[in-house]
DNA sequence: GCCGTTTTCGGCCCGACTGTTTTCAGTCG
């Protein structure tokens, strides 16, 4: 009974809306492989959706008339929120779950297979899960049963072909992917290509390459550019007038859309997405009177084309300001378009120079000299070495005395570097408590202090995120990094209540990092864009082991764009170090 | 299930490709 009632409050204060959200698409899911009216199972999804991006914990809302103000929330939803906040579930998703074969939901995972498809193969075939579904379709005995051989090719080929590629990419690897793709069609000359989807809008994972291909010659369709993807001994998900669907011989899923020079400001419209911001667009054309496709924007009383040739004129004539691919998430860009609130967004000539990078005296694997030199090439004005503290011995943190040392050396690449402002900086480690891995009289020495949490010491994240916010009353330490601690596809969130931390930093003046690494991303989008909210300032930096990584600062500015930053939320981007190190 | 400055009922973004569909369902973008 006491364990019961413990267990109830605990759950009560876990309630996030991400949790929240999981709970509503995961019940549009289930609803929809039971065959629930589709509009029920979008109204679930659109719900989840808008929940997941709400600064507001739901938890606060209920009982209170906001919460039916959130856009796809109403009284049965309301409803259903109250019950998730006080008992930690949801009855309804709870009897699905028990009603519905888990092995149903891996049946969906698997191209060409949708609810129907997963319901047909579970009664008619007695297939049970994934595993019993690829071994079914190799042994044949799936379609010696009655299955469609045309089907079961097809889908055969294509799992063979994704293999292990299934996953998410990286930005980076999806936009190497992409380039090493269109390098080698410039063979079937006579198109401009125009990369789109998550990999335009900068997403920090992006699941598969997204294509327009706009033919320079005239008459020229997709067959040419089918042929040439023919040599290249990938596979053929679909093929059409007007679109392909193709994998790399790696099994990274191409979508390649065919376009002409009145549509192709439409087509790229549609196909950079994001699906939500195109629903929300396509609706608010039809509350004027006018249809939006990816061939144009047409009136609805005599069909007639209004714009199409770019994106710029579509979203103009629809009454909004032109919204930067990066912002096209639904995340209220529609809105603020609307009134002509966009911001104006950081870019890269925005940025003055590096606020945390690595070198041979922890785990870099370039010399201070080398790294330097560099960051000249860049056009930086400042570059900021950021090596390991003692406690991260796995990565060679510097012992006090090693950092000494480290200081006269910077002081002797200096001199080769006259135009290049070189600061001795650490990426110190945040212990227990809140406590800097080095203390105050050797930060003293420093020029510039980036602080970290690399170890959880602990799996209460109320403690993690207590030693964060101590640690962002130091006086020296000027940055907050990688606060989520994340790596993209192996480790997930550290946890911490980055509410409370943003709070913290503003009140301390500390800028939060947007770290540059692929991997890293981290303030991830959402937060940055929170940050930005609440006045936070953003450092953006590539967090270099090497020379070359310095370029991951184009990662770190793509991301601040998606978090709605301007120039002026970046610290590094004013030019004058004595302002950046007030 | 949600929503409304024409509606409290009857709409809900819109279209390509595939298969066996001779007028459409399923899946996907
Ligand atoms: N209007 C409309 N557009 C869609 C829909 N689904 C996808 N799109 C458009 C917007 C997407 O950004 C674009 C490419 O589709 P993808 O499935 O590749 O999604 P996206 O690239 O956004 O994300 P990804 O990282 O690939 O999962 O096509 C839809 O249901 N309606
Ligand atoms: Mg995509
Ligand atoms: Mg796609
Ligand atoms: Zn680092």
């Amino acid at each position: 009974m006491v364990n019961l009632l413990y267990r109830r409050v605990v759950s009560t204060k876990n309630v996030n809306n991400g949790v929240v959200a999981d709970i509503f698409s995961e019940l549009a899911d289930l609803l929809e492989l039971k065959g629930e009216q589709p509009f029920k199972v979008v109204a679930y999804r659109r719900a989840a959706n808008n929940i997941r991006r709400l600064d507001t914990p739901v938890e606060e809302l209920v009982g209170t008339a906001q919460l039916l103000e959130v856009p796809g929330i109403g009284e049965a939803i309301a409803e259903k929120i109250r019950e998730i906040v006080e008992t930690g579930k949801l009855s309804l998703l709870e009897g699905l779950r028990s009603e519905l074969d888990p092995g149903l939901k891996e049946l969906v995972t698997i191209p060409r297979i949708g609810p129907k498809t997963a319901l047909l193969l579970y009664n008619k075939y007695g297939i049970r899960n994934r595993r019993q579904f690829e071994q079914a379709l190799a042994d044949g005995t799936l379609v010696s049963k009655g299955f469609s051989a045309v089907l079961a090719k097809s889908i055969q080929t294509a799992l063979s072909q994704i293999g292990e590629s299934s996953k998410r990419m990286l930005l980076i690897e999806a936009t190497d992917a992409a380039y090493t793709l269109l390098d080698s069609l410039q063979q079937a000359n006579g198109y401009d290509f125009r990369v789109c989807g998550s990999l335009r809008r900068a997403k920090d994972t992006v699941g598969d390459v997204d294509i327009v291909a706009l033919p320079t010659v005239p008459e020229r369709k997709l067959q040419p550019l089918a042929l040439e993807l023919e040599k290249m001994n990938g596979s053929f998900l679909a093929k059409g007038e007007s679109k392909i669907s193709w994998l790399t011989p790696h099994g990274v899923h191409v979508d390649i859309r065919l376009a002409n020079k009145e549509n192709i400001g439409a087509m790229a419209l549609y196909f950079t997405g994001s699906k939500e911001h195109n629903v929300k667009l396509r609706t608010l054309a039809m509350k004027k009177g006018l249809k939006l496709n990816e061939y144009g924007l047409f009136r609805d009383s005599d069909g007639d084309l209004v714009a199409g040739a770019s994106e710029e004129e579509i979203y103009r004539t629809l009454g909004l300001q032109y919204i930067e691919p990066e912002l096209r998430e639904d995340t209220g860009e529609i809105e603020q378009a609307e009134s002509g609130k966009l911001p104006t967004l950081v870019d890269d000539g925005s940025i003055q120079g590096d606020l945390h990078a690595h070198s041979t005296w922890s785990d870099g694997s370039s010399t201070l000299e080398e790294m330097a030199t560099a960051a000249e090439k860049l056009g930086y004005k400042y570059l900021v070495f950021t090596d390991h503290s003692k406690s991260e011995s796995v990565a060679h943190g510097m012992t006090e005395a090693v950092l000494r040392r480290q200081a006269t050396a910077i002081e002797k690449v200096r001199s080769k570097h006259p135009k290049l402002e070189i600061l001795h900086g650490s990426e110190v480690d945040i212990l227990r408590g809140g406590k800097l891995d080095y203390d105050d009289a050797t930060l003293a020495t420093l020029d510039f202090v980036v602080a970290s949490l690399h170890r959880k010491f602990s799996s209460d994240t109320n403690l993690l995120t207590e030693a964060v916010v101590n640690a962002l009353e130091n006086r020296y330490l000027k940055v907050l990094a990688h606060p989520t601690g994340r790596l993209l596809g192996r480790r997930g969130e550290n946890g911490i209540d980055l509410d409370k931390v943003l709070v913290a930093a503003r009140r301390n003046g500390k800028a939060v990092e947007v770290n540059g690494q692929p991997r890293r991303m981290d303030l991830p989008w959402m937060w940055v864009k929170r940050a930005v909210e609440e006045g936070v300032k953003l450092a953006l930096d590539s967090d270099a082991h090497t020379t070359g990584e310095l370029l991951n600062m184009q990662f770190a500015v793509k991301n601040a764009r998606k978090g709605w930053a301007g120039a002026k939320d970046v610290m590094n981007s004013v030019p004058n170090v004595a302002k950046l190190l007030r």
